[in-house]
RNA sequence: GCCCCCAUCGUCUAGCGGUCCAGGACACGGGCUUUUCAAGCCCGCGACACGGGUUCGAGUCCCGUUGGGGGCACCA
């Protein structure tokens, strides 16, 4: 232990970008990455570029911008497509030492091929215990393919070594991968990593949630952003899933996981993607955001949906004061300040059909309309004192006069007090959307 | 088919042989609060897959069964 702490733990997140960094990718970088700052050693980041036919810039540009969305500083990038001396360098060498041989396929071309160790291969996973198999009687590995570029297992195997990655952590999937990048460290004379094998997640059917199924799921990790999940709280769910600091301890910042993140603490079972957590955990950060920072996030999410925005600062950090503690989304609160935003209000049939259509409601918005218009200052508390007044004066209970106005308000039977709602509407525009709802009522 | 990994409430998990008639969180049900909805607080529901061992004692160790997942490319 103490002596471990004397090497420089290095780790690394090597995606392919052959697609948008898929949330289980993101939570390998995370890990990864928790555990070299832990280690107070480096993150790597390494694009794994060598499939020609399926590698795309846009998909590099998305993870780049998926990673630093996370907030997952890296130390260092790499990519393997500027990478190819090197690894012809190492399989030239493999040759010269008979390890690795050409082979000629009548349609592919020429390519190298490395001999595996005919033996049975073991390792000590951090995440597991150990884990072996007999490799002998597998086919030899291609590690140069006919178009010059390494495969894999090889380029991995080659930078892994080069760059002094000491802890690989990888999905589950890698299990099957890792005795053969083993015998080729080993000829080529490298020494191993500690092999961290992270389980997968899954979708709430169970199945494995790359696997694109007809699931609502989304697996883009950009695509939470796009929903209005703060990445603090993403970072902070998919830290929990599979892996927990030991107590009941659940909502910690980067710093705290930094701090408690080990790879020892990994689960070995594959865990399901719950979404219903995620948006808790989401509303829980908002709620702690602090008003400035969250009108912010509130004002570009507002101008993913309208174009331009004509709101002053004061009235939106309003809106957003008012809205804070009931949305888990940031797109909740496009959802929720609608009627504030759109003049056509949309009235919802069944609030209309409750708290419009009774004659008794109606009575109340007419002597409402009454009272508004003779107001001048059309405050929160003056709105307040109003209502009451009509309340008490027709003995009624304050929701039966609440609801009715604001079904005409906001078009629908939920918003924040009725009071703080339409005084940020304004007097006119109250005035308006009640006659509106009336007009409705009487078709 | 072959190989590998895994197995505690619906879900995420705590548990590293006795302190567990199994704890927390989300979800769900109920209540309080209340100007609707949230938020908050309280209560409730709810699990050690099964079968053998080992042991004075097993959720915890071993074996098997079953179930789930993953891998078997000149893809990563």
């Amino acid at each position: 232990m103490v002596q471990e702490s004397l090497i420089m733990v290095v780790t690394r997140f090597a995606p392919s970008p052959t697609g948008e960094l898929h949330v289980g990718g993101a939570r390998t970088a995370l890990y990864s990455y928790l555990y070299a700052r832990h280690s107070n050693g480096k993150f790597i980041l390494r694009i794994e570029d060598t499939d020609l036919e399926r590698s795309k810039q846009e998909y590099v540009d998305n993870i780049l911008r998926s990673i630093d969305w996370l907030g997952l500083e890296y130390d260092e990038i790499h990519y393997q497509s500027k990478r190819l001396d090197i690894y012809n360098d190492y399989a030239k060498k493999l040759m010269d030492s008979g390890r690795a041989y050409k082979r000629v396929d009548a349609d592919k071309g020429e390519c190298i091929v490395f001999k595996i160790d005919r033996d049975y291969i073991y390792w000590d996973d951090a995440v597991h215990e150990r884990i072996g198999r007999d490799i002998s009687k597998d086919p030899d590995l291609v590690i140069v393919k006919s178009d010059g570029y390494p495969t894999y297992n090889f380029a991995c195997v080659v930078d892994d070594t080069l760059m002094g990655i000491t802890h690989v952590v990888r999905g589950n999937d890698h299990i099957s991968n890792t005795p053969k990048q083993i015998s080729l460290i080993r000829a080529l004379g490298g020494a191993c990593p500690i092999y961290g094998h992270i389980p997968l997640i899954l979708n709430p059917d169970m199945s494995k949630m790359s696997k694109r199924e007809e699931t609502s799921l989304e697996t883009a990790t950009l695509k939470y952003r796009d929903e209005g999940y703060l990445p603090e709280a993403l970072i902070n769910f998919l830290a929990l899933l599979g892996w927990s600091p030991g107590g009941d301890l659940e909502i910690m910042d980067k710093e705290t996981l930094i701090k408690l993140f080990t790879l020892e603490r990994v689960n070995k079972k594959s865990a399901v993607f719950d979404l219903a957590k995620l948006k808790w955990l989401n509303g829980s950060y908002i709620r702690k955001k602090s008003l400035d920072d969250l009108t912010l996030e509130c004002r570009a999410m507002l101008l993913t949906r309208f174009n331009k925005l004509s709101v002053n600062d004061a009235i939106l950090k309003e809106l957003v004061r008012q809205n804070q503690e009931r949305m888990k989304t940031l797109r909740d609160f496009v959802d929720q300040t609608k009627f504030f935003f759109t003049d056509d209000v949309e009235y919802n049939s069944e609030a209309v059909k409750a708290y419009i259509l009774p004659d008794q409601s109606r009575q109340i918005l007419l002597e409402i309309i009454d009272s508004f218009n003779s107001m001048n200052d059309f405050s929160k508390d003056s709105i307040s004192a109003i209502l009451k007044d009509i309340t008490s004066k027709k003995g009624l209970k304050f929701v039966q006069v609440a609801q009715p106005l604001r079904v005409a308000a906001t078009g629908n039977t939920i918003s924040p007090p009725i009071d703080e709602t339409i005084s940020i509407l304004g007097k006119e525009k109250t005035l308006q959307r009640i006659k509106k709802a009336l007009s409705i009522a009487n078709k």
